[in-house]
DNA sequence: TCGTTTTACTTAATCGTTTCAGTCATAGTA
DNA sequence: TACTATGACTGAAACGATTAAGTAAAACGA
């Protein structure tokens, strides 16, 4: 008797243990000959592969396995919003470019977690990801995922955003977003501009964007958000520009019809600013989509800067100037320190990389009224 | 005694074991606790959920969870080349942002699973991966991780290629390729082109590319390469043009850098063609580099037309005439027809997707010489 | 008051592997 | 020959949960 295949019999999903049966060895055996076939004799691992072909065996069960050794050869990166958001950015596909090339050299598969679903900032993903280590990525400093991770123990590398109270020992990996966005700011003013507005991402929570003061600016929880404001605030205030008369427009969402939203209301502020600091290429794109339609030019009546240099800067029209930071350096360096974790090397110390403006066709002096 | 937190004593990860023995219930009610709220009274579960703070339990293990419940909650995307690759293609990203946006409302992550890992086609990461089901994109139909996959027997939904051999119940998804190609073949002859040149993909592996006779062409074990190369025939045929008068350039790599090669080699035939049929966007871009790099320009000296219609083909220089395939929407049915198989219903029948061709500005009547 | 539900838990089996510590021949050494 | 290695496998205890079936007490109805 046994679990040979009768007819009739519904057959399930062959185990391990069913091709031990079949050839009568015991199940440590057959694991064996999967995991260290070094201890068999060669006749007897083919005999037992054979076996499994027959039978239909797939080879150990991942998540038995996962279970049993600890691991499950797969690394979570975690988005802060919902997944298809993230493909809809180039930023982030780009970063995921690069982790997934560390992550599949070191045999891990990628699992990617939503940050949010339906709307909801819900930790339940997290705590039911079966991975051996998370990336973290985009996620607000206080955001509640973000203690779901902790919970779990698991290495972790944060990009971007460091966790709020971090002890200071954790794996981050970030750019200089406030050099960039200084380095943005003067190259405007540089080119003769005091009338400067800023366009960025979302500060708080809220379902609309516009206008926001001061006290609101002060509320981000996301690192680069408020590095790039306090960079552009620094590289303004340098030229003697005050950031009290510079208008800071919050876009609820990185998309570039956000980015058009913001201009039409800046664009039509009287005086108009000269030029647009922009959060991001995205919402960059956007301003100057919204130019075209308003029959402005730029950089003939205003200049735009954007921020990540996104392949698509160097083929918008004009040409954006923007802040270039290399996303695929980036995620391999956040894949490469955590496969470092997982392979129990000591965490490293954080680092940061570097960013520098590139100058296209976006920007000019200001003309005089 | 038991397992508290003596100092001294390194401290494991909480177990659901740990967090009863800490309230003094059995394992089966903190389960509960998190599985089936209404079978506890109210006041044990908050005390179990306290207790679980407390030890810094992060909930039940989603392996553990996965291989008790026989679904750990992911599903697996299968893609045949690198995993970085993929997030270098626009279309495949486009794929992806289908898919994960009916996983995520469904409640699964998104496994991407790496069809290649340094250059070999290695099953192991079929094998290993923890998910319950497989969207296979992109993987030639006699790839030995289809049959891999099918070892796993999980539920899996096909994309582009169907599998040899397949049943003919197995779900797939596709689109018209060969309508699409024929289109945008027809497009060319009825602007009067007769000299026209196509640039494809890999046909068979092989490590350069180069042009390819009928007999390489007839090798090609990629569906959708097969369903182009057959709608170019036919629609030039419909025009008198012979097929074996067309020359067919092979790339081994779908990425600009390989169309502008196969471009250097096609524009310098002489009689020059004066159209170029590309089976994919991304070749096509490259095609159009060349031009621009050898001083000819398009529509003006050849056309050139692409196919997938990724966003950038509306963003090119000339804007590039194309043949449309909704990339999104293809992922979202895979996805919804995944989803659907692990929720139990009937496997759908396959599903084809229309093309059209979109005409933009890189094609135009032939100048006579 | 007694039998029946209902509520609130518990018991124990099970999911499919891995791996440590044997066991038992056979080969090697002195 | 007696003793230790080596090689080739086996036994059984985990890994951390879920869940069907069971139990004891409390609530209910008549």
């Amino acid at each position: 008797m046994g679990v040979n295949d009768e007819k009739g019999k519904i057959r399930r999903r062959a185990t391990l243990k069913d091709v031990a049966a079949e050839v009568g060895v015991s199940p440590a055996t057959v694991s064996n000959a999967y995991n260290r076939p070094e201890q068999l004799s060669g006749a007897l691992r083919v005999k037992i592969m054979e076996a499994a072909r027959r039978l239909g065996y797939a080879g150990p069960d991942p998540t038995a396995r996962g279970l049993r050794r600890g691991r499950v050869g797969a690394i979570g990166v975690l988005y802060a919003d919902r997944l298809s958001y993230a493909f809809a950015d180039p930023a982030a596909v780009l970063f995921f470019e690069g982790v997934s090339r560390v992550a599949e050299e070191a045999g891990f598969a990628l699992l990617l977690v939503p940050g949010s679903i339906s709307g909801r900032h819900d930790p339940k993903a997290v705590r039911g990801a079966a991975v051996d280590g998370f990336v973290v990525y985009c996620m607000a400093e206080d955001d509640r995922m973000i203690g779901a991770v902790r919970e779990r123990r698991l290495p972790a590398v944060f990009v971007d955003d460091p966790p709020k109270a971090s002890s200071g020992d954790l794996p981050i990996v970030r750019v200089d977003d406030e050099g960039g966005a200084r380095a943005a700011a003067e190259h405007l003013t540089g080119l003769g501009h005091r009338r400067v507005a800023v366009v960025t991402f979302e500060l708080a929570p809220s379902p609309e964007g516009g206008l926001a003061d001061l006290e609101r600016q002060a509320q981000t929880s996301f690192r680069p958000t408020r590095s790039r404001l306090d960079g552009y605030k620094k590289g303004l205030g340098n030229a003697g520009v005050r950031w009290e008369d510079v208008p800071v427009y919050e876009c609820p969402e990185n998309v570039p019809a956000e980015g058009a939203r913001a201009a039409r209301f800046l664009l039509s502020m009287d005086p108009r600013p000269t030029a647009i600091l922009a959060a991001s290429d995205q919402l960059a794109f956007g301003v100057m989509e919204a130019a075209k339609d308003m029959g402005l030019s730029v950089p003939g009546d205003f200049s735009v800067v954007g921020f990540d240099d996104v392949p698509e800067a160097a083929r918008s029209d004009p040409q954006l100037t923007t802040v270039h930071q290399d996303h695929v350096a980036k995620g391999l360096l956040a894949g490469r320190m955590l496969v470092a974790r997982l392979e129990g090397e000591e965490p490293e110390a954080p680092a940061v990389l570097p960013t520098h403006l590139v100058q296209r066709a976006s920007t000019a002096p200001p003309t005089p009224l």
